[in-house]
DNA sequence: CCTAGTCCACTGGTCAGACCAGTCACAGCT
DNA sequence: AGCTGTGACTGGTCTGACCAGTGGACTAGG
């Protein structure tokens, strides 16, 4: 046995693969923007030169990526869809079954993640930003009289303008990824909240805080102060044992 | 027109979305486990009672979603993978790219994620933890002799160790991706630093310090200087304009 | 008895061709 | 001009076929 080069397995790249690549490549290099149509399966067949089982192949991988869309009958062909969480959402949602993933964790996650914007916005903001935000204040104000799923909503906003002001994008996306998975595991016990107008209430109270906060350019204030109210909010999901992870945050 | 009741869109379900969904049902049960094997894709043919090319598309998608590895010729079948983080991680670079995710809110993010976890630890670390943290930081001088992969390789570790000790598998996973992506982008102007030793050097010093403070308990000084060293770090490779984001962090 | 080599049943990858139900654009009618 | 019916095309699914690989069973040699 002769010393030699270090050689790396080799796996078959399947032609499935190399199409799923040339359009993902395209799709980079902006010769395929969202909006556009890819030409039929027929005639990808011919410009790719394999079969149309290799097509569809291809084309449900990328309709799994969240890439692309087919629709039966369209004469347009397949859409390229923009941009949407839902197939990182898709992963994460898998990462909580099979990693055995804790409300403790994801909620531990929110504090972090929405404690460090609200820090980040707090020096960032400008007194523009500042009144939009005040006004999504009212808004919430104002959902508390219509239902639950109202309130909810602007309280999203509150969180994505947030984000929009920390300039970050990526915090944004996680927040909506985290939000979805953890209503996902506690919809059912939050669905009948029976006091849910007083909490709605003290929620809204807690978001004011911060809005002060910020104001008053007190980033870290601000930060504790958010991460607290999360804290408030959803400790009574978690069992007894994980919450100590949480309070750490709350120093 | 009447008023009635409000109807939902109905989009059509194909077959092989019904195959997907059965398998990661029995996924989630707990029926399937990594390391298991399907049925071989005829045999599925005849258990779901539809055509190879249903069967096959399922198996795409699936395959392409990090469950199952197709290989030919073997006869045991298609094996169901353990959980890994390269089908999240290819989701937040398809993010990366068309969300137009600039490096500064990668850095933040993994600031601020760092930051988080190393306050937590140094409240939750019990001595063994701080004697196994301490440990990873001789495996690091020992690997400065070595290469930078090698200490590279190292530093993982020791940020996998603070995760674990914060008890947040979802941090450790999510420092994994954001890890990996932020390497993509500057890896070609981090391969050939001039002065990779003094770098190191210097990188495991401030290591030392955080771990002398997180002995000490003080979870916010500890925080403080993590972040304080990823900004240094990082910081040459962000754009001027970019980087207040990153100093309000590091307060 | 155990080992080493051969062989073949079966695997997944790909292809070709067919049918169906649905969609949309357009021609023709009112 | 507005409406409507039609037909060319779409994607979804099925059938059946061929090929190059894999790995277990079987066999020949120790």
């Amino acid at each position: 046995m002769v010393e030699g080069p270090r050689f790396q397995p080799v796996q078959p790249v399947r032609a499935y693969q190399r199409i799923v690549e040339q359009v993902e490549e395209a799709l980079a290099r902006g010769d395929l923007t969202p909006g556009q149509r890819l030409p039929s399966e027929r005639e990808l067949v011919t410009q790719f030169a394999v079969s149309r089982s290799t097509v569809r192949e291809a084309l449900r991988v990328l309709e799994s990526n969240g890439v692309v869309r087919s629709r039966p009958g369209d004469p347009n062909g397949p859409e390229i869809l923009p941009f949407s969480s839902v197939a990182l959402r898709k992963q994460v949602v898998r990462l909580a079954r099979v990693d055995q993933l804790t409300l403790a964790e994801l909620i531990s996650f929110r504090m972090i993640m929405d404690g460090a914007a609200i820090q980040v916005a707090s020096r960032l903001r400008t007194p523009e930003q500042l009144a939009e935000l005040e006004g999504t204040l009212v808004a919430m104000q104002n959902a508390i009289d219509v239902d639950f799923a109202a309130f909810s909503e602007a309280d999203l906003t509150f969180h994505d303008v947030i984000a929009r002001i920390a300039r970050n994008s990526l915090i944004e996306t996680c927040n909506e990824v985290v939000r979805g998975v953890v209503l996902s595991l506690i919809s059912d016990k939050i669905a009948h909240a029976p006091n849910s107008r007083a909490l709605m209430l003290e929620s809204l109270q807690h978001h004011a805080e911060v809005v002060e906060a910020i104001r008053a350019g007190d980033g870290h204030a601000a930060a504790r102060i958010a991460r607290q109210n999360m804290y408030d909010y959803y400790a009574g999901y978690v069992p007894e044992g994980e919450r100590d992870a949480l309070r750490a945050l709350t120093d």
